[in-house]
DNA sequence: ATGCTTTAAGACTATTTTAGTCTTAAAAAG
DNA sequence: CTTTTTAAGACTAAAATAGTCTTAAAGCAT
């Protein structure tokens, strides 16, 4: 029951960018890299996929580099995990009922998705807005 | 963000002796393997956890195996989840502090800790007897 | 006592996922 | 057309998960 360490350099170098949002400054990677103390090439691939799923926006060439697609208070936790490691699963049967064989009127599955739906609507309650204010 | 396949069958094999729970009978590992459909070798570490956290009996030779030692009402799912995966922890910081050098004070980290306060208290409304009643 | 049956413990292995790198291509600016 | 920047994806290393196997120990039954 973890987030993977892309989750949380993905959340924290949103952090970043959205704190020193004044006048939509532009980040490079590599700058990025060095302030959030995260690995280069691997951060490469976590703001891919940030930009992919629209909470970045992505420039190249000169002057490029990232950037934020929405307000602070339009990304919540659950669009960054959901983004980096994609849809919280929990268990593998809530997300491919064919899975298990017992999947179907399953009472333990039942309750496990009830414990999921609970778990992503509070990570839509917490937004970047919430750490920078 | 997944339960393991071991906290799976865990929920599957108690949920299984409790719903037989007429007059403490107990139940070999052998026997278990084969009702609720788990690899013979691999259900034996995960009974013997849930002995060792104190959720089953067990009990050696001949007329050993396994049985409840609480009623159904008191073995929530995040008791077996614990007992199985050990403790829940959403990103390793909240369990170690040392683990990452913005821990202190880190905004992230407190509201995670409470999303992860909210998962936990989640998971211990629901218990066995939810699930056999 | 001594088999027989059952769990305990832990070393071992295989598979999958996570974490991260590297190389090549493509876009933009000057 | 060269430089700078991201994009994409193949690749690799390390760790976690999922599972097996072997040896020991405990309890029952004769
Ligand atoms: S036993 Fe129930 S909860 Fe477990 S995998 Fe099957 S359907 Fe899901
Ligand atoms: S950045 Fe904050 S949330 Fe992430 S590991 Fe460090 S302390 Fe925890």
């Amino acid at each position: 029951m973890k987030i993977t360490r892309a989750c949380d350099y993905a959340l924290k170098v949103l952090v970043y960018i959205a704190s020193e949002n004044n006048k939509n400054k532009i980040f490079m990677r590599n700058e990025l890299s060095k302030l959030c103390d995260i690995p280069d090439s691997f951060l490469g691939k976590i703001l891919q996929a940030l930009a992919r799923e629209n909470i970045l926006v992505s420039e190249r060439g000169k002057k490029g580099g990232f950037k934020l697609q929405k307000k602070p208070e339009d990304i919540s936790f659950y669009d960054v995990i959901k983004a980096v490691e994609g849809d919280i699963t929990i268990n593998d049967c809530l997300v491919d009922k064919n899975f298990c064989n017992s999947s179907y009127g399953c009472r333990i599955q039942s309750i496990l998705e009830k414990v999921r739906q609970n778990l992503i609507s509070d990570l839509k309650k917490y937004s970047l807005e919430d750490i920078i204010s």
